[in-house]
DNA sequence: TCCGGTTGTGAATACACGTTCACAATAAGC
DNA sequence: GCTTATTGTGAACGTGTATTCACAACCGGA
């Protein structure tokens, strides 16, 4: 072994790193002390020095994740004021944070993390709220301002926009990294636009929101 | 124990019953033989009887949810012509079906079923291929007939259609139920319906896909 | 009725994993 | 330079797991 003492900040950061690592390459089934600490040349029990368990460590590395989230929302508010324009762009952010996190979709689609664990799965519906509400904040905006329909509420459009990435995401990992993510945000993209732009403002159609419409079977 | 001896084809049942049970519940990482053959009343020993491996009884759950995947596709096709409508039906389907079937999307999105054997993952991206693909053959034929837009191709539509239900699928299952997915689908249908329906007749726009358009960051 | 194949059992095996602990080596503060 | 807290090590433990095997009970057909 390396035989190296680093400070404890320093091994949590390259634990983490080490654990995203793994995750990417083997999942969330195949994520072992043993394997994260050979990543960082390490024993699997100096791994304690640093965090009190393997869950604690988990819980480290699903902050990260959600601290990358949130800065692309935020990146993608900040690089504009048009808010239809925003989500364009946070599209191409979360595409490519996908691209670079194999880990991302991983830790958040499969259900090992929080399964048995109620506070994890808290934890991790709020990461999913956090990043919804930041979308909808954009959409919301944009409700304002009048460039995105408003008969239908934010959230349901924001969770329409996660339908952006999240099966091209799926289809990513599952591929191995052979399907084109990209090229389908860019496919998809002009069609979800389209969608929620609000009605050209001259002809105001009856917009009202059709309440529990039912076509008969 | 029940003791009783049954044919090989009634626990084979049983148990992917039972295997479905067990992931709902706990998933695919709280699967275990004894679990399953709890279940069932058997001892995991005996499930060897009727399987060779647990990774074969896997396969054949695998196997049992395709079916139904595919049975939604043709149950929608069959019920009418209209392919529109005919998504809206599948819609419906697929939203019943993973109400009904919490395991599906534990299997189909956790990694654990498919890491480290490549032979699984083109198994389950069959699976995804072939429901992709029957969605797209909806769409194809409202493309010949006019009533879905040409300009995006089916395949990148149908990947569009499957947004409409994953991330809803997903946050139903991390809010235990809780989440209305039946409502996000009622709410998100009419936006997406919309964007698909190819443009009125009358007023034939530009509608050149457009090649690599690349807007300046 | 008898017999062979099928189904079920419980004990045993082998392995991987998280975790603990006593001890060694090193860095930091006085 | 001495002391003390920090960091790292290797061995050990306990647990949960898939899988195997010798044996028992049973069903079905001759």
């Amino acid at each position: 072994m390396s035989r190296e003492k680093l400070h404890t900040e320093v091994r949590r950061d390259q634990l983490t790193d080490a654990t995203l690592a793994v995750v990417a390459d083997h999942g969330l089934r195949g994520l072992s002390l043993a394997a994260v600490a050979r990543r960082v040349g390490l024993t699997p029990s100096a791994i304690y020095r640093h965090f009190p368990s393997k869950d604690a460590m988990l819980d480290a590395v699903l902050e990260r994740l959600r601290e990358r989230l949130h800065g692309a929302i935020a990146a993608a508010r900040a690089e504009t004021d048009d808010p239809v324009e925003a989500l364009r762009r946070l599209l191409g952010r979360h595409t490519l944070l996908v691209r670079h996190n194999r880990a991302l979709p991983r830790m958040v689609l499969s259900d090992d993390y929080h399964l048995g664990h109620p506070e994890r799965r808290q934890r991790l519906l709020g990461v999913f709220s956090g990043y919804l509400d930041g979308v909808a904040g954009i959409i919301r905006q944009g409700q304002r301002d009048g460039s995105i329909r408003s008969d239908v509420n934010a959230r349901s459009l924001a969770i329409l926009f996660l339908g952006l990435i999240q099966p091209a995401g799926v289809l990513w990992t599952l591929s191995d990294g052979r399907f084109d993510v990209t090229g389908q945000a860019r496919a998809a993209w002009p069609v979800f636009e389209q969608a929620i732009r609000a009605p050209a403002p001259p002809r105001a159609r009856a917009a009202r929101p059709p309440r529990s419409r039912r076509t008969p079977s």
